[in-house]
DNA sequence: AGAGTAACCGAACGATCGGTCGGGACAAGG
DNA sequence: CCTTGTCCCGACCGATCGTTCGGTTACTCT
């Protein structure tokens, strides 16, 4: 078979490696000095797999920005009532931020430095803008409470959740992903809902 | 007098300026000849004020951290019942926030790769914990709603007010700092309060 | 006028940066 | 046995890092 997996690296597992060092020590300040003594090879070894160092902080990033796009292409995403469809892209985005949790940290953290990192924040702009009009249509469906403004509202919920990334961790017998989506749920609509 | 001011730079000023700079590059991402370029004074000048680049960020934590801890000490986060302190301990996060904008962007950014940094994110942990006590004692007295774990909701709603320094802005027509203020208390506790 | 000092500069320091190069070890295929 | 290709290495590259140093303005005080 062609799947058979080998004990070194391939561009996938040292990706995996680098993304935790990033996240330690920031993208900058982390050097390929430091990648190749996580990595247990030499520097010089981790250009045979990637073309540098940039090329793991894009490899990294898309990863993120593939699973966030996802869940909008997803049917519960994209029919039903918008305050449903909202709630449903909430949840599914803690599920993601928690499975993809070192990804999506990387992510969150990109300064705008260099072509890659302005590209994904275009990309971020994107995906923000595409629920900020969920919560719009749920606005207009009269599904959520009208004295907060849509935008700062959007910006607010995006934080909460966003935050994940600074505190939760999936080893442990900490909290499970689903009862953190469960409570984010309740904290966001709880006070997004109109009152009855 | 002797506060008559000069066209020259002081540590304060040149703070200023840094802080700018490492906001928009990432203090990592921030050589000393970004600062100079930035400042308008050559790189060796810089040293003339301050120690160097290290201290530049100790300045800016410490200011940010000083406000911070700021807001515990007055009466109306010390006396009262839990949930009013903590809904007044949360509206003044946001003025703090917003006021030391720079200077709390940079605190929150910090990743812990110096001395400076972990001390500084030791003293953050402090001020967390602090406020989490009051959302706990507001859960005592039955303030909040108890289906929401305190650990986790102090969590998520540092979560939420932390993320202004993401996308607030104090200059043009935007939106105030009164206005930002309410409507974080409006969303905090309108998921944290009880059903009446 | 002269002394003192605050503010600034260009040049250079050793260290480290991301990345390159030529080659060695080793397994597979003939 | 010999080639081929994968995986890895130490040594090195030019550039840039934070910082230091010797020296030059320009203003203040006497």
């Amino acid at each position: 078979m062609t799947t058979v997996k080998r004990d070194t690296y391939t561009p996938e597992t040292l990706l995996s490696v680098a993304v935790q060092v990033f996240n330690e020590r920031g993208y900058d300040g982390t050097s390929m000095e430091h990648l190749s003594k996580a990595a247990g090879i030499s520097k010089s070894s981790i250009y045979h797999h990637v073309a540098g160092k940039e090329e793991l902080l894009r490899r990294a990033v898309s990863r993120a920005l593939d699973g966030l796009f996802g869940i909008l292409d997803e049917e519960h995403a994209r029919e039903g009532r918008a305050v449903e469809r909202l709630e449903y892209v909430v949840r599914r985005m803690v599920e993601v931020l928690t499975a993809e949790l070192p990804y999506v940290t990387l992510l969150l953290r990109v300064r705008g430095n260099t072509d890659t990192e302005r590209w994904a924040l275009e990309r971020r702009r994107d995906f923000d803008h595409q629920v900020a009009e969920l919560l719009k249509a749920a606005a207009a469906e009269g599904d959520v409470r009208p004295d907060v403004e849509v935008r700062l509202a959007t910006r607010l919920v995006f934080g909460m959740i966003n935050s994940l990334v600074e505190w939760y961790r999936p080893d442990g017998r900490g909290m499970g992903e689903r009862e953190v989506a469960e409570a984010v749920v309740q904290l966001v609509f709880g006070g997004l809902r109109k009152e009855l």
